[in-house]
Formats: C-alpha cells, sequence, structure tokens
DNA sequence: TGACGTGATGTAAGCGCTTACGACGACGAA
DNA sequence: TTCGTCGTCGTAAGCGCTTACATCACGTCA
C-alpha cells in the first residue's frame, strides 16, 4: 500500500520506521551488497510500503551529477530530429542519463534557456541550426562537455555529422552522367544552415569536374510551403532547367508534386532529388531519388561519446563525419 | 571572458568576489528588484566575468520543485510522437519547465526508469502505449500528478485522448454509404492499444448501424513490415473485400502499395484508409483517405493542465477528448 | 532629538541525499 | 586471554542553493 499521508516521504521516514541510520537506507539503495541481508530486506520493505523513490535533485546536488544530458534542437518536423532524439536517448540511457530536450523554435530568448538548461545537465549536444549566440556557447562550453551536430564551422569544438559534400557531388553526378542533364538547379539556401552549404558545395564541385557552370542556388526554407513557389519559378522559367537538386525530402516531394499537378513529366522532362530519405519518398510516384542518413546511429554515437567525454574531459575535439548512402529510386530517371 | 581555472563558480565565488553575501547573490538573479541597482550591476559584472551558471540540482532542493516534467513514450516513429513532444514542450516551457523525455522501446526496465523519474520531475504524462506496471502506476502517483494519453482504461486517473470511436464510425460509414462498400476489413490489433481498440469499435457501430456483420479484426502492429502480410492475405482471400480500414497511415500506406503493385485497382476494387495524416498520406497516388488528429493542441493542452494541477493538487480527475478531422483524398473513392 | 518606519543586506537554517570515517561486536589466531 | 581483522552500521559533514528573520543605516516626523 502506497500511504498518501501529507508529505512525500524522505530518506528519514523511511530510516526511521525501518529502525536504521539514513546512511543505511542509502546502501541499500546503491550499494545492497554492503548491507546484511536481514536488514536490507527490512529497509526495502518499507521502501515498498511507503512508495519511497529518492530525491533526484539532493542525489544530484550530493553527487555532483545531474545524471542527465541536454539537447537543443530546433524543433522536431520530419524524421530527422525524432531519429536524432531516439537514438540519443538510447546512448545516453545506455550511461543511466535521462535527455531533457529543449526545442528553440518559436521562443525568443534561447540563450537564456540554453545557460539555464546548462545548470541541470552534466553535458550538452547542440544542433548545428540553433540560433544561439556564441557567447552563450563559450560559456556553456566552459562548464560542461558541449557538442555540436550537423555544423564544422567551429572547429575549436567537437562537432559530428553525415557526410554532405561527397554524396551531394556523387549524386549531381550522377544526373549528369547517367541522366545526361545539363541544366541543375540546387534548391536551398545555403547560408541557412552548414549542411546545405555543403550540399551546395557538392552540387558545384559536380558541376566543376564536368566542365558545366553551375546555376545560383534558389533560396528556400526547408519547409514543404516552399515547394509551391519554387515549381512555379521553375515552370516560368520556360523550364530551362532539366533537374532540381532540393536540400532535402521535404522541399522535394513538395516541388514534385506541383511539378506534376503543372503536366510536367517527371522524371523525363526534370529529375527532382531530395535528402533525407524520408517515408514518402518510397510512397510517391515516381519514388523519390535522395540520400539516406544514418540519423539513429548518429545520435547514439553522439551520446556514447558524451559519455566517454564526462568520464575524461581532456581530449582534443575531434570532427566525426558518418557515410551516407545515395537511394536510387525513379524520380532521378532510374529505372 | 570566462574563468576556467579549477571547479565551477558556485554562489560563494560570486558573492565573495563581489563582496557581498551569498543571500544578495541569489536576489540579484531571483528577485532583481529588491537590490539596490549599484549592487546589483556589480554581481551581474561578476556573474558574467566568472561565467557563473546557478546549480539547477541545489535550487531544486532548495524550492522542493524540479521544474521539469517527464514525459514517456514508447518510441518516437512517425509524427505523432514528435508532434505531442512539440506540443507538450511548448506547453511546459511556458511555465518555466523543461521536460525529460523517457523512450520505452527495446529497455526491459522499463518500470524501474519511471520510477527513477518520478524523482527528478514534478508530474509526468504517460503515453497508454507503454509498458508499465499498475504498481509503478499507483507508486508514482502516490508522489505527483500523472496524466495519461491514448488510455480511458483506467477512470480513476486523468487521460487526454482524440475522439477515435465515432471518427471511425463516421470513416467507415462514409465507406458503406458513399462507395457502397459491403465487405469491409478492420486492420489493426484491438487489444493492443486503447485508441485501436476505440477505431474497431466505431468500425463495429457503422456496421450495425447499416445491418451489416462486421469483420472480425485483422491483427497487425503500427509498423509498416506488416503492410506486406496484409496485403497477401487480402490477394489470396480471393478479393472477397472491398476495404480495408486500417488502424494507422504507416499501415494503410503499405497496404495500398502492395495493393497497387499486385495490379490492384485502388479505389476502384477496394478502398483503403488510415487514420494519423501523416505528410506521405498527401503525396501518394491515390491520396490517402484517413483521420486527423490535432496532436500538437493535445500535448500543449496536456502541458497546459499539468502545470494546473501542480498549482492545485486536489481536483477530480477529468477524462479530455480532443476531436478529430475526416480528410477525404482518393483512396477511399471520392474524387 | 529620539522613536520609528523602510529599504538593503547579512545570517543561518534548512532542502534530502551520499559517503568518509569511526565505533562496535564477533571471531580467529597467537 | 588478548589483539587484530572484518563486516556492519551510525555520525556527521558536506553538496549549492533559497529565504525567513535579524540587523543596520538612514531619513522622517513630531
Amino acid at each position: 500500500m502506497v500511504e498518501s499521508t501529507g508529505r512525500r516521504p524522505t530518506i528519514y521516514s523511511v530510516a526511521d520506521r525501518a529502525g536504521v541510520s539514513i546512511a543505511t537506507v542509502s546502501r541499500v539503495l546503491r550499494r545492497p551488497g554492503e548491507v546484511r541481508a536481514s536488514t536490507r530486506d527490512r529497509v526495502l520493505a518499507v521502501v515498498e510500503e511507503l512508495g519511497y523513490v529518492p530525491d533526484g535533485a539532493a542525489r544530484s546536488l550530493a553527487v555532483k551529477s545531474h545524471e542527465a544530458h541536454g539537447l537543443v534542437l530546433p524543433e522536431l518536423r520530419g524524421p530527422y530530429y525524432a531519429d536524432l532524439l531516439t537514438g540519443y536517448e538510447q546512448g545516453a540511457a545506455e550511461g543511466g542519463a535521462s535527455v531533457v530536450v529543449l526545442l528553440t523554435h518559436g521562443k525568443d530568448d534561447v540563450d537564456l534557456l540554453v545557460r539555464r538548461l546548462a545548470g541541470r545537465v552534466d553535458g550538452m549536444v547542440l544542433m548545428g541550426a540553433v540560433p544561439v549566440s556564441s557567447g552563450t556557447v563559450a560559456a556553456v562550453r566552459a562548464k560542461l562537455p558541449v557538442l555540436v551536430l550537423a555544423d564544422r564551422h567551429q572547429v575549436s569544438v567537437e562537432s559530428f555529422s553525415t557526410e554532405n559534400v561527397r554524396s551531394a557531388e556523387q549524386l549531381t553526378r550522377h544526373l549528369i552522367d547517367v541522366h545526361g542533364r545539363r541544366s541543375l538547379r540546387f534548391v536551398g539556401s545555403p547560408e541557412f544552415a552548414d549542411d546545405v552549404r555543403e550540399r551546395y558545395a557538392g552540387f558545384v564541385a559536380a558541376h566543376e569536374a564536368a566542365g558545366l557552370a553551375p546555376a545560383e542556388p534558389v533560396p528556400a526554407t526547408f519547409r514543404e510551403d516552399d515547394g509551391p513557389r519554387v515549381a512555379s519559378l521553375l515552370v516560368e522559367d520556360g523550364l530551362g532547367a532539366d533537374g532540381v537538386v532540393c536540400a532535402n525530402d521535404e522541399l522535394a516531394l513538395s516541388v514534385m508534386q506541383r511539378l506534376l499537378a503543372a503536366g510536367v513529366d517527371v522524371p523525363g522532362r526534370i529529375s527532382v532529388t531530395g535528402w533525407d530519405d524520408v517515408m514518402a519518398a518510397r510512397y510517391v510516384t515516381p519514388g523519390l531519388t535522395t540520400v539516406s542518413q544514418p540519423v539513429r546511429e548518429l545520435g547514439r554515437e553522439v551520446a556514447v561519446r558524451m559519455r566517454a567525454l564526462l568520464e575524461d574531459r581532456h581530449s582534443a575535439p575531434e570532427q566525426h563525419v558518418l557515410p551516407t548512402r545515395l537511394v536510387l529510386r525513379q524520380s532521378c530517371g532510374c529505372a
């Protein structure tokens, strides 16, 4: 039975009722081997009876560890962040840590929130796209290990990301070499995020290797809302383009749908590719050619690395890059 | 400049350096109005100089509040949980609380983890599908407010969910009345989760209202892996069925794709419907008829309610049900 | 001029844990 | 018998905050 009279039970109530000292109660819970079986059982019975759960804050204060990691993401749309969180949570849980998530989208005091978060966790991972000042990052880094995702700008801070440049180059070359495309457009804003920048860099590299002049990127956010605009832009363009390399699947799906709705033959007249390999990519017609990233593994590896950092603070920052995989479907022109 | 010599700064270091007592430092940070402007500035300067961030555990211990909520979900696949988390995080953040997520999938000591979590948060929301013992739920409830999602089984605990029975009935009736379907199958395991049970109940109700005999459900999980099996089952069945009501979109998309691949005319020969309105539902051909749930709002409302409970513990448990919206596309037979 | 608010700050008592250290009894060896 | 040794457990000192209360320096007002 759970007692619900008045205040919540503390280690003192348990000790009292079991006729032992609080030290013994603590030992029963943390190092059962150090206490005699008979007293252990007695204490555990009381713990069960009172429904005692040790207070995490008090424990954290005593052991000087929050047993929690912070994960700061801009939002949670699409499978990318969700998979990342899933992988990270798993990796953190393996080390007995829980993860507290902070979603910055729609909040205007991100810097304050991040600082506050820094007081409640042992380590923090920051998505590159998160709008946080470098001053805040510095302050937080001085206090605890920080890992950054999908942003290799700052060499001084350790980062994780998936490969972008070479995959984008490979994808672009596929369109040029295999499908004979000559007038490609890149959709996305390279200045918006580091990974978009890298994907565009790969796009450019493939053009240069083929002796073609790369077009300027067509600016767009990651949202599908931008699709219609981009699609009509392409159509009004008189369809000078014969291929569209989009910064992510959401954009690609939206563009492709509008193109098809406008009677444009995809991929006959124009190829469309995305990035991320979302679920919809394999259900649409034509199937969307895209790049698949090992996001879950990424999350897990970051968590594992974080745990290592927490044990051994002094190791040089490294830049980790995980490989991606080109997924050829029909939207590029493949059968 | 951030000082990184030795230990992290505490409220004592700040007080020392600013020549005030720790009480004043605390006041500067929490109730700036109560301290003279000149000392306030002096203290803030030191705070900045040392890069001081108050320790959350110590604060929690002193104020007896963790300023955090626990959110326990089975996993994070698909948009449902992600949206839920997004909405919840927003609602919690408005009250100054952060949210720590616990994903139970793949963990074998869920009960222990949930109990431990209960020691680090002020309130907890549990997804109905989470595999946690009722004993644990009782223990946690004795300690802090608990809200349950998508599971109205336990009347004693307050729950939130989206409407299922009537929407499912409406959807099924649409297939029967508008599209003249006479032999429908329900795909999903009602015993698997409470919401599936309710959706099947609506399916049955529509049949009874139309004087038809409802078929037994075709068991399936929420995963798309089950799609092929179900599809071939339907085909081997000689296509006695002329419609499939699936427990969610993932299942529906998978079934539909297999059906189409087998040369079956959807929706001509057989209707397919889902539940959730995932992104893919509006990109596939034919567009997937489904039910859209206000998941984000759900999350937010749960968070708001939790905040209310945290302030006023003694209010009777209520059962909240949010309305859903039928989204007619082409997979049911509509134009 | 002295009693008295008033505002600003310091003092100190917790909050509920963990753990180093010491006390104590039982037990085996000398 | 006496003296380690060892297993078991209690004592008490923190961990870094918040906040009730005490204190103190100033006007203010009669």
